[in-house]
Formats: structure tokens, C-alpha cells, sequence
DNA sequence: GGCGCGTTAAC
DNA sequence: TTAACGCGC
């Protein structure tokens, strides 16, 4: 606001900018409005949220429907590109110290060249290693939506060069696209960000639960090594989010709105409506009607993606001697004694019967 | 009104 | 297989 009422004494005419629909932006955007006319673009995502309609002029519930309406509605006009300014108010110095702030001393040379980044993007294998946890086979790219560095429609523009010589582009492109379907819901269901959809699970609170959960001590190694990764790093494996989200809706039967706080405090990539919506997603109240009693069993999933252990060895190094399938093995871990680590919080079919009785019971008091 | 189907699974 | 329901056409 200090920085529009300055803009305004130098008698600018008014704001163009980008933004987003959460709460924070639209109200941020109407402060902004009230000092120079704010004139609002649709250039944060791709499609702009009354692009995409069922036909009767409702918006879509369900990705694969607005998926298939929006690759029939993508159109050169989402490639556009606007003239880089000319001209710039004042040479920009930052005095920030990256070296305070453990992730961004990680992360700066990334943040001040987004080009390495996508420079060391493998679009080609990008669907057949983006599930791996210790490969970095996703783009990292979503912090550089966020801020700006990257936008939306030079990425896309990006992707149409890579398809033209030849590159698989499309697994990428719908994940993209899932990130505006999420804004989408967003904007056409304000509330989403903190209230469920449509179910009446509202998770048990417990903050004790959630302190182990998030100091890292569940004694579950896939999802402590997650919320290290989070902690140290300012970024979690888009599975392992998974994962933890599940745990900590399904197994622990917290408030989702609670880990969504959690990881909105930490993710450098945090975005209100992916961040929101995915957590519905993992809790089974969102607009998804999936079965709620689908629930990760997180040694399946860490035996699936992390068979050598090596992503939870990389966040957990107090486990680095143990062998591998101990650590996907629930019962192997519950006869272990390690002095620096905790044995598992909670028993998994225990909890996965739990959580089944919970959803029942809160499905028949509607 | 009917019918097919739904990002990411588990047992 | 499971068990389930509302969306989208």
C-alpha cells in the first residue's frame, strides 16, 4: 500500500497487474483499487475462470470434463506475450541476505536465474520419473509462478517449442492445467480455501498429534522425511505431500485446515487454491467424489517410490544404516529400538479402520 | 432420466 | 475385487 500511495504522489494513471483469487489477493487488489484504478489481468493462469463453462454456464466440478473443454478451448491467444517494459522506475538492488534464511540460501541462484531451472527440467521424462522422490523429476517450477519469475504464458510457450521438436509435452501441460482448475474452484467457490465442499468430516482436533506431526517424530520414515524435506528445504515431493496429507487426515484424523496451515507457512511454492484443494482432496471432503476410504498406507507407497530408501535416508540420516525394507516394513520398525528415532505413532490398520469408522459414522449424521 | 465414469489405492 | 455416488452429457 506505501508503495501505490508513492506510485500515486508521482501521478501514475493507474495499476495493471496479474493476480490471484484468494482472499489475501482480492483483498489486496481492492486496497490497491482504492488508491489508483486497478485494472485486473487474467495472466496468473492460464484460462481466466468464466473461460472454462459447462453449457449451462456452470462451472466444472470434475478435472476430466474441464480438462477436455479446455484443451478445446486452448488457443493461441493463451501464448500471448506482452511488451517488456522500456523503461524502469529505479535501478533495483536487493539487500536481502539470502545466507539468513536456510532455503533461500538453497534456492537464490535458482530465484535470481529462473532459466537454470528450466534449463534442468527433463520434460521428456517428466511422466516416468516425476513420482520418484529421490530424482528430481518434477519441474520445481511452481515457486516461480508464484513470484513471477517464470510466468504462466512464457512457460506455455516454452511447451509449445519443446512439442515442436518433438517432446512429450502433454503429461506437464495437464498438470498445469489441474493448477488452474484448482484457482478455478477457487474463485467460483470462495469459501473452498477453509470449509469442505460438501462432507461433513471435520477431523478430530488434537494438538499434541500435530506437534509430533510436525516436528518430524511420527516414526513413520516416509512421512518424517517429508516434513524435513519441508522444514529444511521450503519444498516437499508433490507424493510425498500426498502421503503426509493422507496420514495426517486418515491415520491421525486431524482438521485438514490445520496441515494446510502448516504447509502454507513453510511452502515456497504455496499456492492458496492448490494448496487448499489438494489437502480437501487427501481428506475426501472436496468437490472430488472419490471414495473416502481410499487411504495411503505409507509403507506401500514409500516401497513403491523410495524402494532404496534414499530419499528418506537423505532427510532422516539418522536412519543411513538401516537396510531399506525395514523402512516400508510397519513391523520390522516396531522391533527395532533406535535410540535416535521413535517407533510408529500409530499402527496402520488400525488406523485405516479408524478412519473408515469415523467416515461412516459422519456420513449417517447428516 | 439413464448411463458411464472419476488424477495419484489398497487388500 | 473393493463399495460408492453424483457429475456430465
Amino acid at each position: 500500500i506505501e508503495v501505490f500511495n508513492f506510485l500515486n504522489t508521482f501521478g501514475f494513471d493507474e495499476v495493471a497487474a496479474s493476480g490471484d483469487y484468494d482472499e489475501y489477493a482480492k483483498n489486496r487488489d481492492r486496497d490497491i483499487s482504492h488508491i489508483l484504478p486497478f485494472n485486473f489481468i487474467d495472466d496468473t493462469y492460464i484460462f481466466s475462470p468464466k473461460e472454462i463453462l459447462k453449457s449451462d454456464g456452470s462451472p466444472y466440478l470434475v478435472f476430466t470434463p474441464f480438462y477436455n473443454s479446455a484443451k478445446n478451448n486452448f488457443k493461441a491467444l493463451h501464448l500471448r506475450e506482452y511488451m517488456p517494459a522500456k523503461m524502469k522506475l529505479f535501478p533495483f538492488r536487493s539487500n536481502f541476505d539470502f545466507e539468513e534464511f536456510p532455503y533461500f540460501s538453497k534456492l537464490s541462484k535458482e530465484i535470481l536465474d529462473p532459466k537454470l531451472v528450466l534449463d534442468s527440467f527433463d520434460l521428456d521424462r517428466y511422466q516416468s520419473l516425476k513420482e520418484i522422490m529421490s530424482i528430481r523429476g518434477t519441474s520445481r517450477l511452481g515457486a516461480h509462478l508464484r513470484f513471477g519469475t517464470i510466468g504462466i504464458r512464457e512457460l506455455l510457450r516454452y511447451l509449445a517449442k519443446q512439442k515442436k521438436s518433438g517432446l512429450l509435452t502433454e503429461p506437464f501441460f495437464r498438470q498445469l492445467v489441474f493448477r488452474d482448475f484448482y484457482a478455478y474452484l477457487l474463485y467460483h467457490f470462495p469459501y473452498l480455501s477453509s470449509q469442505n465442499f460438501r462432507h461433513p468430516f471435520k477431523g478430530i482436533p488434537n494438538e499434541f498429534l500435530h506437534s509430533i506431526f510436525i516436528k518430524a517424530k511420527t516414526g513413520v520414515p516416509i512421512v518424517d522425511a517429508g516434513i524435513k524435506e519441508l522444514l529444511e528445504t521450503g519444498f516437499m515431493h508433490n507424493r510425498v505431500r500426498m502421503i503426509c496429507a493422507s496420514f495426517y487426515t486418515k491415520h491421525l484424523l486431524l482438521p485438514w485446515q490445520w496441515g494446510a496451515s502448516f504447509f502454507a507457512k513453510y511452502l515456497l511454492d504455496f499456492d492458496e487454491a492448490s494448496n487448499a484443494l489438494s489437502w480437501q482432496w487427501s481428506a475426501g471432503t472436496g468437490v472430488d467424489p472419490q471414495p473416502y476410504f481410499r487411504i495411503f498406507n505409507p509403507y506401500a507407497q514409500s516401497a513403491k517410490f523410495d524402494k532404496d530408501g534414499i530419499y528418506i535416508k537423505q532427510f532422516l540420516p539418522n536412519l543411513k544404516n538401516i537396510e531399506a525394507k525395514i523402512l516400508h516394513d510397519e513391523e520390522a520398525l516396531f522391533a527395532q529400538n533406535l535410540e535416535d528415532y521413535p517407533k510408529p505413532i500409530v499402527v496402520h490398520k488400525e488406523s485405516r479402520e479408524r478412519a473408515l469408522a469415523y467416515f461412516k459414522g459422519a456420513i449417517r449424521k447428516i
